[in-house]
DNA sequence: CAAATTTTTGACCGGATGGACAAACGTTAG
DNA sequence: CTAACGTTTGTCCATCCGGTCAAAAATTTG
């Protein structure tokens, strides 16, 4: 899977892995796979072609250990959606730790948008399984505050798109939102008006009780 | 920009530029621009690869003519948004039209997905331009609603970005959301659950009034 | 320091890919 | 029917790109 096998890995080996994971991560996600090239990405980690295959043999090698880096801390705020706390606070936590990645890790973000919208041809296993799973698992719970009637009652799997969608799109779509917000409201304000907004439509669309 | 110039269209012409660009669309729309190959296409298309050079001269002109199709249809949807209607039935019908788009045309979402995505180098000005004055124009109208007390207080553009996001999120990330509902619930009323699900979010949402 | 090991590089290879071209084939109009 | 025009195809080319290799340079180890 990667170049320096099973051997233990050097101070160089660990230092210049990530160096080209860093600049693979920008490629990758803005060019998408097939739209990245090896030379690319070499240029961008500011070393040769060559020198890059000495630690990743193959360039599928490198968008591997990026998904599978991307995975375990993607899922990790839906992971946290607890059942012990206040459904609203946990909702409400759920959709701002969600906003906060898409502002600090939106390359992740482009990264995984580029897989799902060529089909997922890498990772379906893992969203018809592990994903699946946890949706599944947090569905309940959802479902749950609403048959106690501690939240309005909705469509739980739909609730979670909803966050997922309006979220990522901050990280996938920012050239359009900049353009469209322009240069004036389009500077740093831009996430925490949306977050503003997210907290109302969520938050009070939740209280409503029927 | 393409092939058979400025001369009148054959009737050949006609329908093998169509079944190109049918192909084309199918292709382009799940690999990308760079991750699709001519002969990918003219394969698709059931043609050779000259013969489709011969309508279409340049890889590129197939891709262009797409992304200027789909931008006319796509902001249609907004255009008819307008201010003589009753403000609730206006959003609920932009809304529903969004997620028909999404049902009907995910070939086209994904499309326009993906070029924003790698950055929109092909259509940069016309988001600045053209799509900005738009949401302008329709922000100011959503505003005057709020102002009037009409519908529920909130950032107009900000609630824009949430119904591309819920709406187009069917088509750009629906393996994802096919993996997660699973085969059953799967089925074709995801659709029509998201549909109940959005209408209860946003209508619900801005009847109310703080 | 010197040997052993790791890192870096230039040169190279084979296959894929976008595109050109001329010749063959088909269609249509006079 | 035939000349003109439109369509299709096989062949070819230059470039790009992923990946190899051996040898040079640097680093670590004894």
């Amino acid at each position: 899977m990667d170049a320096p096998a099973k051997k233990r890995r050097t101070r160089i080996q660990t230092e210049k892995r990530e160096l080209i994971l860093e600049a693979a991560l920008e490629v990758f996600s803005t060019h998408g796979f097939r739209g990245s090239t090896i030379d690319q990405i070499a240029e961008a980690a500011g070393m040769s072609k060559p020198n890059l295959l000495y630690y990743f043999r193959r360039k599928e090698d490198i968008h591997e250990t990026l998904i599978q880096r991307l995975l375990k801390t993607w899922l990790q705020p839906l992971r946290e959606l607890d059942d012990v706390g206040d459904p609203i606070a946990e909702l409400r936590g759920y959709i701002r730790r969600k906003l906060e990645m898409a502002r600090d890790y939106p390359r992740e973000s482009r990264l995984f948008a580029n897989e799902i919208l060529q089909g997922a041809p890498r990772i379906m296993p893992l969203l018809e399984g592990e994903l699946k799973t946890l949706v599944d698992e947090k569905a309940a719970i959802i479902s749950g505050w609403m048959r106690a009637g501690k939240i309005a009652t909705t469509d739980p799997r739909h609730l979670i798109f909803s966050i997922w969608a309006t979220t990522q799109h901050y990280a996938d779509f920012d050239v359009q939102v900049r353009a469209v917000l322009g240069p004036d409201r389009g500077g740093d304000g831009r996430f925490h008006d949306a977050a503003r907004f997210l907290e109302q439509l969520y938050i009070d669309g939740l209280r409503a009780k029927p």
